[in-house]
RNA sequence: CGGGCAGUAGCGCAGGGGCUAGCGCACUUGGUUCGGGACCAAGGGGUCGGCGGUUCAAAUCCGCCUUGCCCGACCA
């Protein structure tokens, strides 16, 4: 490619409002325009780009045994309604009529769509394992989109569906998974982490997800440098400290402006373990059937001296959505924020009770009286609730494993893998008949990969204070070919032997000054730079620099091609090297 | 959805009732220069986010709307 006729050029500053390095260059190299806010456009280096990170996608789910379709993006609301997701999705979920009324809906995920196709297509245990693949648009109106394209609304995802007949089937290809997305993120040259994770919209049980470790990330993962443990903070779990003695005789007290776990414990002079704190929520509980909502109160009991994890109590009360609650709905159900317990409370809401709370004893409670508390309450005597973990682990926590110190660390998930189960091919009636004659829902897995978001991330990890360095199997060009000199002829010889050598080649052959032409190459960030001045010239050589090292050495342009090979074969065999192999 | 900031040329910004709306970079033409964001000269490019109001006069003041960014809520 000329630069004199590439459709994108550089920009000299940063747009206003790129935050983050990796985003910066990628807009300022044009890799990527912006149209709205989460939307943007791939230019011709970053097409090309993401073109290689989905080849490799691609090498690496083939590997697997996937096969590769397309679905659309527009879906007919009917399917989503047969899951329920038309009606527990929120506004997150692009819908729209077509010209005769019919509700459509722009596709966030495939489930549904995978699913509906392969109720047509399986019949027998003897078509099963099936595993497909594709990567396509995904629309998802996020409240807040940021960072680039860390979090966009539109974005293309590599998403794949396992169908077997048993667990175990699942389990092998979740595996395989969970392995192929290791050489994945690793053949792009990418460090990541897999961790336990929430399975969140998607359902099912077991789910992990990758992620890149960095400060921009959104998540925060919980990890135990000695034993391996690592989870997302949404689901971590930890080793508490219960102290149970014997029940005593529930007394009530004065405790005048104490409506904080720390003021309550300093006006008793006690430790925050010795309280019990309630926390109240919302839930939305929508029936999967008619879309119906009910709101209902969820107190959340928790040991003072610890924090409720929103994602564990939703799942605890199985709602499908939490908020806070307003002041009005708690004492409408009796209870006084500030001095509130479930003790003495009426009307209907769900009581959530975190083992700290369950385990331990005459730990002092709300009397649902301003200015007054419980000593000596008692779970089981005093206060009844479902005992669920719906702490929030943070650094310091005893590791649920081996109990060394937790430590917490930013992430940005690129990758997540889902173990489903039935939960789709029951609700859309995907069924086979197996060996026995008898008819079995079709066990499902899902897998994802955000690729936009993968260039994203190797924007941010691969960058120094003059621009991009991608590593080569994910540059948008494998060669940067620069020249100086006034006339180009030598230049053009040179490019068209690269080219016919099968050289992915970046041509500098604009009326540039030399200034200009470094600073452009260095921003755009090509893995092998080849200088062709005056200064080498005269000794029949070019110069080779290398964008990741900075390193240097002189070439003879006669036989060229085959060195820059050469070259090309050193940059690509150092990350296959570096490919990381790993099973559950 | 709450709170904050912003919208003036492709990008970054200035101008804050008055005459033809400016600067740097980028762009065009001519000339000089030619290995790390050159120089000289001459040019081109604007519904000042939109609608409405106040005024003799609005980019400028007021109202509404809209778009983008940041923090939170939320989220893969």
């Amino acid at each position: 490619m000329r630069m004199s006729s590439m459709f994108s050029r550089t920009l000299r500053e940063a747009p206003a409002g790129a935050d983050c390095k990796g985003y910066e260059y990628l807009l300022r190299a044009g890799y990527i325009k912006q149209m709205g806010a989460g939307i943007f456009s791939l230019l011709p280096l970053g097409f090309r780009s993401i073109t290689k990170i989905q080849e490799i996608v691609r090498q690496e789910m083939n590997r697997i045994g996937g096969q590769e379709i397309l679905m659309p993006l527009v879906n007919p609301a009917d399917i989503w309604k047969e899951t329920g997701r038309y009606y527990s999705i929120d506004k997150e979920m692009a819908r729209f009529k077509d010209r005769v009324g019919r509700d459509m809906v722009l596709a966030m995920t495939h489930e549904e769509a995978v699913t509906d196709i392969a109720r047509g297509e399986i019949d027998s245990y003897k078509r099963l394992p099936l595993t497909v693949y594709q990567i396509q648009t995904k629309f998802r109106d996020d409240p807040r989109p940021r960072a680039g394209l860390i979090r966009v609304r539109e974005f293309t995802m590599k998403d794949s569906y396992s169908f077997d007949r048993d667990q175990a089937g699942l389990e092998k290809i979740y595996n395989e998974h969970y392995n192929a997305y290791f050489r994945i993120f690793s053949r792009c040259g990418l460090p990541c982490i897999s961790v336990a994770s929430d399975s969140g919209m998607m359902g099912g049980k077991i789910a992990h997800e990758y992620m890149y470790l960095s400060p921009i990330g959104e998540d925060t993962i919980i990890t135990c440098k000695k034993c391996g443990y690592t989870a997302n903070k949404q689901v971590a779990a930890f080793k508490k400290d219960y102290y149970p003695e014997d029940m005593k005789e529930i007394e009530k007290v004065e405790t005048p402006e104490a409506k904080t776990i720390e003021s309550l414990a300093s006006y008793l002079n006690i430790q925050p373990e010795k309280t019990c704190k309630a926390v109240f929520m919302v839930g939305s509980f929508i029936s999967d059937k008619t879309g119906e909502e009910e709101d209902k109160l969820i107190v959340a009991l928790i040991r003072g001296d610890m924090e409720v994890e929103e994602n564990k109590l939703q799942h605890a009360a199985r709602a499908n959505e939490l908020r806070p609650a307003h002041e009005e709905e708690i004492t409408a159900c009796g209870m006084v924020p500030g001095f509130a317990s479930p003790i003495g409370a009426k009307g209907n809401f769900i009581c959530i009770v975190d083992d700290s709370v369950a385990k331990s004893n005459n730990l002092v409670a709300g009397a649902n009286e301003a200015g007054y508390h419980f000593l000596n309450t008692n779970f089981g005597r005093d206060f009844q609730g479902t005992v669920a973990d719906i702490a929030s682990a943070k650094s310091g926590y005893k590791c649920p494993h081996c109990g060394a110190p937790l430590e917490s660390s930013k992430g940005v998930e690129i990758g997540n893998i889902f173990q489903l189960g039935t939960k789709y091919s029951e609700a859309m009636n995907c069924y086979f008949q197996d060996e026995d004659g008898k008819q079995k829902p079709v066990i499902m897995g899902c897998y994802g990969i955000g690729i936009g978001r993968l260039l994203a991330c190797l924007a941010e990890e691969y960058n120094d204070e003059n621009g991009l360095k991608l590593p080569i199997a994910v540059a948008p060009y494998q060669v940067h070919l620069v020249s100086l000199l006034k006339d180009n002829s030598i230049a053009d010889g040179i490019y068209e032997e690269l080219q016919s050598e099968g050289i992915e080649v970046l041509y500098e052959d604009r009326k540039e000054s030399a200034g200009v032409k470094f600073a452009d190459a260095d921003l755009i960030g090509i893995p092998i730079r080849i200088t062709l001045g005056n200064r080498s010239l005269k000794d029949g050589n070019v110069e080779v620099k290398l964008r990741g090292t900075g390193e240097t050495t002189s070439y003879s342009i006669e036989g060229l091609g085959k060195q820059i090979r050469q070259e090309i074969a050193k940059e690509q065999k150092k990350m296959d090297d570096a490919i990381v192999e790993k099973y559950l």
